[in-house]
DNA sequence: TAAGAAACTGACTGAGCACTCAGTCTAATT
DNA sequence: AATTAGACTGAGTGCTCAGTCAGTTTCTTA
């Protein structure tokens, strides 16, 4: 692996677990094993290797929502709906630095300023919620979900609650696990087609 | 006012704007028209000076949405799910200080330490969820409320909902308002006893 | 009104920080 | 073997910051 990797990954590491304010970059230095010097040799600045991150975090998540997403399937909607919070939380868990890292304060700031940033924040959201609006899409297809409901806007309502979720899990407070039987139920009667 | 409650004052607007971290003690001094020193008379450090302010705004919301879940009402309970949703947002606007700082990182970061902090945060979302329990179970007697669902983790659902609308709004994600329609229908169809 | 207590002050301290830069090392090219 | 460009180094720089403290002012009470 390059240095300029081995600085990303624990970068990675670091921001996700400390925040960004709270990574110190002698110890990002040190903790990969390389120079303080080195990393303003290949970054700009503190910024910059937070944007570097963000960055690789998001092409390498957004080809698994999309290759999930798009992946045939035999259920209806409304399963794929269940499925699909699933495979947030899955991904949430086996993703932690990212979503650790989109649970922080700093890059909505930044994103406030950086367009550069602003562009990868929404390209993730939108790829979380799409795989939601699919499901939903599908399901109004199939008759499993009210033709009734503005598929985008029940999609942004489903993710609300799994990002709840997600939050508490990280910031410890509600056992998130104990919740999952209710998160699965609440979405389907919220969507579920009672016309059938 | 005292110098004291000067000080909190100020440092609840620029902790809630700034964040923790960003926040300068110098700064909070000059914008309270205080010396620096005069802060460190009256609380012993700036962790002191935000724990000061936790419990303070604890102590202003509690007796507010107390005196709002004990409120008589006439309606049903699935309508006073939606009111509550209505108020809580109402609040999330009107104390955004209070709730700027709930969705930062380091409330809960001092909470793993603290016993202190992690006490004010669990009244603080204990009290949250208490109006939307309520409701739910005032619904289940009345019968609009489906009485097979558990009260208590049906708030917490109902709670993730709009703790991440005013996540949201916070991080400029997403139109919160073109929502709000959306958020009460899934919280009646997620809720109504449809036995009835 | 005197004396003691409490409130307040702001220059100072030392630690930590992001970032720089003059120079070294490495490896490819001529 | 000489040249050169890119990768890398780490001591140094200037700044910011939380917290201190010796001293001053204001309030309280006898």
């Amino acid at each position: 692996m390059t240095k300029k990797d081995a600085i990303l990954q624990t970068a990675t590491y670091l921001f996700s677990r400390k925040g960004y304010k709270d990574t110190a970059m002698g110890e990002l230095s040190k903790m990969t094993g390389v120079a303080e010097g080195t990393i303003f040799y290949h970054f700009k600045s503190k910024q910059g290797v937070f944007l570097a991150i963000l960055g690789s975090l998001k092409e390498g998540i957004l080809p698994e929502f999309e290759r999930y997403r798009k992946a045939e399937s035999e259920k209806t909607g409304l399963d794929m709906v269940e499925e699909s919070l699933s495979f947030y939380l899955y991904m949430a868990k086996s993703r932690e630095d990212l979503f650790a890292i989109l649970h922080q304060r700093y890059p909505y700031e930044l994103a406030e300023s950086n367009p550069e940033c602003r562009d990868i924040l929404e390209a993730i959201y939108n790829c979380f919620v799409d795989i939601f609006e699919s499901a939903i899409t599908g399901g109004q297809e199939d008759g499993s979900i009210d033709p009734a409901l503005t598929a985008r806007k029940s999609a942004l309502i489903v993710f609300s609650m799994v990002d709840s979720m997600v939050r508490f899990r990280m910031n410890n407070l509600y056992d998130v696990g104990a919740l999952y039987k209710e998160l699965i139920d609440s979405c389907r009667r919220m969507l579920e087609n009672r016309k059938r």
